[in-house]
DNA sequence: TAGTGGTCTAGACCACCGC
DNA sequence: CGGTGGTCTAGACCACTAT
C-alpha cells in the first residue's frame, strides 16, 4: 500500500521514459542535489536515453521516487527548461524539446573568446603593450584619456589559414598578460584566473568593406565584405574590464547561436 | 523583543535605499506577488530610486516587511538577477548593477521583427504567394520536398530609406497572411495571435558583398559590404515555423545586444 | 563572529488542460 | 472531472564574506 502507485508502463509514444533512469544522488556531496539531478537529466536527454516528446512524469511522484522535495525537484527542472532543453505546460506536463532545436548551445563571440581561444584555433599576439587611452577607449573603458591601457592586437588563425584581427583594450592595472600565456591560453581565461568575475557585455555586429591593411592581415582582396564585432564587457560591480574591436572574414567565419524566447 | 531588528539607518553611501520605498501588493491580482514584487523593484531601478550600488536589504528582512515568504521573495529577486538588473554575492547582500552594464536590453533581429516591425521602420511586401518548397527551405522546414509553403519577400525602410531585405518562408497551412495585415502588424505578431508559440530560434550572422538586384534594391553599390541573417524558428513543439534569410546595408544597420554571462 | 545568500523540506491551494 | 504545473508558506541548516 505504497503512497505511490505507478500506473500501469504506458508504452504510448513520448511517455515516462524516466522510469527505468537509474539517477544516483549523494547527499554528501557539495554539489547541490537539484543541480545533481539537472546534470543527470541533462546527460539522458544528450545521450537520447530521454527522447524528444518524453514526458518527464508529474513533479510530485518524481519527488517521492528521488527522495526529494518537490521544490528541489523544480529546481532542477526550472534549470533546463531555462536552457531550452525541457518545456513545461499546465495541465500536460514536462516533455523534451525535439532535438533540432538544441543543437548549438547559445552564445555568440564572447563564448568564443571565453573558451576555445588558443584551442583547435591558433592565435598570434601581433601586440601587447601599455598606452595612454585614446578618447575612444576611455570612454569605453571608463577611465580618464590617457590613463594608462593596455593594448593588445592578435592573429587568430584555424586550420592555418586567418581568420580574425582582434584588437582589445584594458585597463592596464586590472592584470598582467604576458605575451606567452595569453597565445596559449585565452584572454578571458587569464581575466577569469586573476580573480575578475564577468557579468555581461554588450555587442554590436555589423560588417564593412576590408581596407588595405586588412586585407594584407587576412589574405583578403582590399574592398572584400568583413564582419566586425564590438563589445564592451564588464564583471559584477559593473565596472568595465574590456573594450573589443574585432574584424572576422566573411568569407571563413559566421557567428551562429541560438535564441531563446523570453515568454 | 521584535524578532527582527533593523540596525539604525546606514547612511553609508550605496546602502539599503529600500527602506523607504513604498511597494503595494494586491493579493487579489491575477499576477503572482512574485512579479508584482519584481515590476516594481524593476520600475524602481529604472526610475533611478535604487540607485547603482545600492544593497536591497537582506532576504529575510525584506520578506518580513512585505509580508511575503522568504521563497516568494526570492523568487522576485532571482528574475531580477537573470535579467541582469541585479547582483547576488553571498555574504554581501544583493545589490543593483551599474547603469552602463544595463541599458540595451538584449535580444537581436529576432526581438526586432517580434517587437517593433510595422512600427517607425515601414515594411513594404514585394511577394507574397505560395510555392512548392525548394530542397533548402524543405530541409530547413522540416516539409517533404515540394510541399506548400508561403514564400515572403519584403523591404524594409527607415527614415524613408531602405535598410533591409527580409526573405521568409513558412509551412503554408500554419496560417493565413494577407499582405495588409503583414504591412501594418508584422509576422512575428501575425504568429502568435494565430496562436503559434515561440520557444526557440536557430541563428546565424554573416557577412558578403552585394550583387547587382540587392544593390539595386537597397540603394546601395555593387559589392559593397552586407550584413546577413539566417534563422530558423521553433515552436514549443520543436516544431520548424518559420526559416528566413535577410540582407542588411551595413552602412545602416547593425546587430546590437547584450550578453549575460552564464555562472 | 555576525550577517548574508544558497539550499532544502513538507506541506497547501489554485489555474489550466484534456477527457 | 482528474491530473498537471504555478504559486505560496514557514520554517531549517549550511557556506561564504567581512570585520
Amino acid at each position: 500500500m505504497s503512497p505511490v502507485h505507478r500506473s500501469p508502463q504506458r508504452t504510448a509514444p513520448g511517455d515516462r521514459a524516466l522510469d527505468s533512469l537509474g539517477f544516483t544522488l549523494d547527499r554528501t556531496s557539495p554539489v547541490p542535489l537539484y543541480h545533481q539531478l539537472a546534470q543527470q537529466l541533462e546527460a539522458a536527454i544528450t545521450h537520447g536515453t530521454l527522447a524528444p516528446g518524453n514526458l518527464l512524469g508529474n513533479e510530485i511522484d518524481l519527488s517521492v521516487r528521488l527522495g526529494l522535495s518537490r521544490p528541489t525537484v523544480r529546481q532542477a527542472i526550472q534549470s533546463l527548461v531555462d536552457k531550452g532543453l525541457l518545456v513545461r505546460r499546465r495541465g500536460v506536463g514536462t516533455q523534451v524539446v525535439h532535438s533540432k532545436v538544441r543543437r548549438p548551445l547559445e552564445l555568440s563571440s564572447l563564448y568564443d573568446d571565453l573558451e576555445s581561444a588558443g584551442q583547435d584555433p591558433t592565435t598570434r599576439v601581433l601586440r601587447n603593450e601599455r598606452i595612454p587611452a585614446s578618447a575612444e577607449v576611455a570612454a569605453a573603458l571608463g577611465v580618464a584619456e590617457g590613463a594608462e591601457v593596455t593594448v593588445l592586437e592578435r592573429l587568430r588563425r584555424a586550420h592555418g589559414r586567418p581568420v580574425a584581427f582582434l584588437c582589445n583594450h584594458l585597463p592596464a592595472p586590472l592584470l598582467e598578460l604576458p605575451t606567452e600565456r595569453l597565445e596559449s591560453t585565452g584572454l578571458y581565461r587569464m581575466m577569469r584566473s586573476a580573480g575578475i568575475v564577468l557579468h555581461s557585455a554588450r555587442q554590436s555586429i555589423g560588417a564593412r568593406a576590408a581596407t588595405a591593411e586588412e586585407a594584407a592581415l587576412l589574405e583578403e582582396k582590399e574592398g572584400a565584405a568583413l564582419l566586425t564585432m564590438r563589445r564592451t564587457a564588464y564583471d559584477v560591480t559593473g565596472r568595465p574590464v574590456e573594450y573589443g574591436s574585432h574584424v572576422y572574414r566573411a568569407s571563413r567565419y559566421a557567428f551562429d547561436f541560438q535564441l531563446l524566447v523570453r515568454t
